[in-house]
DNA sequence: CCAAAAGTGTTCAGGCTACACCCATGT
DNA sequence: ACATGGGTGTAGCCTGAACACTTTTGG
């Protein structure tokens, strides 16, 4: 017989803010499956699920993510824990929460097999959710607004390939404000981390622009001397 | 019978990285219990225990802090929560930790019931430590050290009153580098933070220096019209 | 009068802001 | 040819860094 410490043993759930960036909307979007079971059935839900025995919290968030969402190699932080008695009705839950950001290049999400439906919504003005998953929400939006100005997040939310407006635009729609075109040019090529590539962009009906990709490894390099990445 | 989700019940503790300023020795100081009991008896630990099941995981916190080393209202912030499997040898635990800022004024600390003794210790090098405490530590130095720069916190590490030389040592000793003392001050008043009182240092071998406060108040005003306080 | 820390201004360089026009491409 | 977004430089201002001496107090 296993030992167990003679205290209380709540339950305890990963829950995912999955935000995605829809540059045609210019919009911060969050992920919401509608939930399929009791308690709050057909309300949204931030994807997540109960940790299991022999799985850390990290890969709990991973597991939960790609059962319910079908996504993969997202970009996947500890956010907070939410554990106030009564979040649940049912029974006392301690949800651990984390922040996902996910490459805008296919903002297509297949439902699986636990949730009923998975879709993306404004992440500033979501429909109602279930549980206290309104207050985690907000909490995400807080962490990323002030995380993206001084860690180089940002390039999560866009495709491998970006030209510096959509980069620009990122910004502005994380910071909801405007930026100046050039400033913000000379300022994020100074840094030196993001790569010109040999290629344009394609099929647009106007000049084509230059094509980047961020230097991950000269980040990774710099940021071990002291380095600060600001916006 | 109450309800409970047939899924997985690990046990839930909180853990406290208490830090304390020494300006006698120049040093952050992080306080420690010996464990009384197993696993790790005899080790040295952070404060922490279980979570009651009726409690808020801040609740909890606050209460652990108060038993096992008679501390009251410090400032305490959730930190991060770790839970992996085999943290500890008896049972999965997941622990969600905190980080609490005690004025320095009282630097000693008196033990009850849980634990068997309680000490300050240097927050950079610390003695070996029960569990994962040592990354837990290392996690809440990291945090301190960011925080500090874009959120008035030191202030709790400082006695009410204090002066301007005290917060010039405090900034850089959790900063560890030297500060240029007309530039510290210069930058300190403009935020307009801080108020001059009507007293003066007392006892010391040389010209007493201003006494100051910092303005709370002001600082949550401020603060609402997106003011960010920076060192 | 000596030791110890308090208190105080100026100069210079680099970074941030504001701002407007020509260019390349597809239709 | 025109519509659309791509791409580029400069000038003023402000902020941050460097730097040394006089004042006050207690012993």
């Amino acid at each position: 017989m296993p030992f167990s410490y003679p205290y209380f043993h709540p339950a305890v759930t990963v829950d995912c803010v999955v935000f995605g960036l829809d540059l045609a909307e210019a919009e911060l979007k969050v992920m919401l499956i509608r939930r399929k079971l009791d308690p709050y059935k057909g309300s949204w839900a931030l994807p997540g699920g109960f940790v299991h025995e022999e799985e850390s919290l990290d890969e709990a968030a991973k597991r939960e993510l790609t059962e319910e969402t079908g996504l993969e190699s997202v970009w996947l932080e500890q956010l907070y824990t939410f554990g106030a008695p009564g979040r649940d009705p049912r029974e006392r839950v301690i949800s651990v929460t984390y922040f996902a950001l996910l490459k805008s290049a296919g903002l297509r999400v297949q439902a699986s097999t636990d949730a009923a439906e998975a879709a993306w919504f404004s992440a500033a003005h979501p429909p109602p959710l279930a549980f206290d998953h309104a207050k985690i929400l907000e909490k995400a939006l807080e962490r990323l607004k002030g995380k993206v100005r001084y860690q180089p997040i940002g390039f999560e939310l866009l495709p491998p390939k970006f030209t510096l407006t959509q980069l620009q635009r990122l910004y502005e729609i994380v910071l909801d404000r405007p930026l100046d075109k050039r400033n913000f040019r000379k300022k994020v090529l100074a840094t030196q981390l993001l790569l010109p590539l040999n290629e344009k962009e394609e099929g647009v009906a106007h000049r084509a622009a230059q094509l980047f990709r961020f230097d991950q490894r000269t980040y990774q390099r710099l940021s071990k001397q002291g380095y600060l990445f600001e916006v």
